[in-house]
DNA sequence: CCGTATCCCAATAGATACTG
DNA sequence: CAGTATCTATTGGGATACGG
C-alpha cells in the first residue's frame, strides 16, 4: 500500500518504525486500559488484592488507610464491572462481602511491572 | 519485622506471592506513570509522535482530528513538563514549533505494548 | 502559525449522615 | 458489616474569541 509514513498514527505495514505498537487502533486499546486502572484508589486496591485476596471490605478499607467507604465502594464496583476483580456476597448476617483479583486482573501484572520499571529508570 | 502477610500492600520480604511487583511503594510508582499518560489526547499524541516526529503543531492537530488547539497545547505542555516529549521553538516567522518524542518517551513503549497485549487478550 | 483567556459542563472524590 | 444519599470542591476538557 501507499507511503503512509507521515500519516495518522502508525501505518499498517510491518517492519518499519512504529510497527511494534501496531496499526491504528493501538492508542484506543491502551486508553481502555488506562481508563480501567485510573483513579485515586485503584492501584492501591489492585496491589492490595494482588498481595493477598480475598479480602473483606472493611479490612481493605483499613489497609488502604484514608479512603472513605463510599469512594472505596465506587472503585470496587467499577473494577468488578470491568472484570478486574470479583465480588462475593455471602448472604450472611453480619454482612460478609469479599473481593479478589480475577484472572483478568492478574493479567495486568506485566503492565504494572513495566510501569514500575519505567518509574525507576526515569525518576521524577 | 512481624508477619505482614495480610498487611498493607505488599510485604517487604522476597520470594513470596506479590514480591514480583516489589515492595510497598510500587502502587505510587505505577500511579505516577498513569498520571503522565492519562488524558483524552495523550495516547493519540504519543502514538503520533512515535510513528513520526518531529511534527509541527498544526500538522499534529490535523492528524489528531477533533482536538482544539487549546487542549492540544495543554497536553503538549504537560507531556513536555514530565519529559516525555521535547518542544523546539525555532524563533522564526511565521512561527515554527516542533514536537518530538524524547528518549524517556520512547521508554514508554514496553508499557504500551503490554497494555495493548492486555486489551487484545481480554477484549471488552 | 501558535498560542492564551474565558466561560461552561461533566466527572471525580472527599466529608458527612443515614440504612438494611 | 457493608453499603447508599447528599453536598461540595476541584479538575479536565470542549467552544469560542482574542493576541503576538
Amino acid at each position: 500500500m501507499s507511503e503512509t509514513s507521515t500519516h495518522l498514527l502508525v501505518p499498517t505495514g510491518r517492519g518499519q518504525r512504529g510497527a511494534c505498537l501496531g496499526p491504528d487502533g493501538s492508542a484506543a486499546q491502551v486508553m481502555r486500559v488506562i481508563r480501567m486502572v485510573q483513579g485515586r484508589w485503584r492501584m492501591p486496591i489492585i496491589f492490595r488484592l494482588y498481595a493477598d485476596s480475598p479480602v473483606r471490605t472493611l479490612q481493605l478499607k483499613r489497609d488502604l488507610q484514608g479512603v472513605s467507604l463510599k469512594v472505596l465502594t465506587q472503585h470496587l464496583r467499577e473494577l468488578a464491572k470491568h472484570g478486574l476483580i470479583e465480588r462475593t456476597d455471602f448472604g450472611e448476617k453480619p454482612l460478609r462481602v469479599e473481593y479478589r483479583l480475577s484472572e483478568m486482573g492478574r493479567g495486568l501484572v506485566p503492565i504494572l511491572r513495566a510501569a514500575k520499571d519505567f518509574s525507576l529508570r526515569y525518576p521524577a
